[in-house]
DNA sequence: GCATCCTTCACCCGAAAGGATGATTTATCC
DNA sequence: GGATAAATCATCCTTTCGGGTGAAGGATGC
């Protein structure tokens, strides 16, 4: 703060220096007042838009991130469409007779899914391929 | 933007008539030319320190809210302290028998813990009490 | 001192989940 | 047309979970 004090009125001492060269050499003689007027209206609003934000404190807002499938995971891990499915509904708390149900397909399908997605994940419970899931970004 | 363009412009072109109207009507006959361009100066300053914001797209920096426990959560559910730490290991992915090693306490007791949480939280489930319990900011 | 809550532990039982393996069908690709 | 991968289902077996119940020791508060 003290420091962005300095620049800015260093600059500004800067300035008004130019001001008073350019007033004795060349401008008065041979512009108009207005423009003149002008030109120091330009300039110190110029420096008001550079020196604003860094006098003013900078308001941070906090969003929550929104969710990006980390698809490159998928692939890389070889987690099929179907697989990531169950994984979904696994996460929300479903259990594989629920997920089956939902998927119209047999328990049986979810378990094996379920256990592909355990190798792939290398976990060996479902709470674990949550946790691993979520860090990975292939769920919300 | 346009509308801010607009405002801007407005604001500039009210000031100018202002400075006019200063001009024409008391300081030049009493001020110095140094006192004159010094008020525009800073007058214009301001402008720019008021119209650079709104002139230049604001910066929105996205930031993961940091994790707050809900202790109202915790009270009105009443959650004890040791079901609490429980529940953090188990979303950690962790099996009855780990958390029971971690806390140095039988697997039995850590069942009572669950069995309580889940009447609690009312869920049947440990995935569903780990989606629960993250809703209401009880775990990270 | 008594009630209440927390923490601890135990036992039983059934349901759910996990691991291993094999098989069938359906797309898709070369 | 054969190879490959995905999706489906099954069976067998073990481990883990979840629900119910009971109980004991310790801390707190009135």
């Amino acid at each position: 703060m003290t420091r962005t004090v300095l620049i800015y009125g260093g600059v500004l001492a800067l300035l008004v220096a130019l001001l008073k060269y350019v007033e004795y050499r060349f401008l008065v003689r041979d512009m108009s007042m207005e423009i003149y007027i002008g030109i120091i209206a330009v300039l110190f609003t110029v420096l008001g838009i550079w020196a604003g934000p860094r006098l003013i404190k900078r308001r941070v807002i906090v969003v929550n991130p929104a969710f990006v499938l980390n698809e490159e995971a998928l692939v890389r891990l070889g987690i099929s469409k179907r697989e990531h499915e169950v994984l979904e509904l696994m996460a929300q708390g479903h259990s594989n007779q629920e997920i089956a149900e939902k998927l119209f397909v047999s328990v049986n399908t979810i378990k094996t899914h379920l256990s592909n997605l355990f190798l792939k994940l290398e976990v060996s419970r479902r709470t674990q391929a949550i946790q691993k899931a979520k860090e990975l970004r292939l769920i919300p």
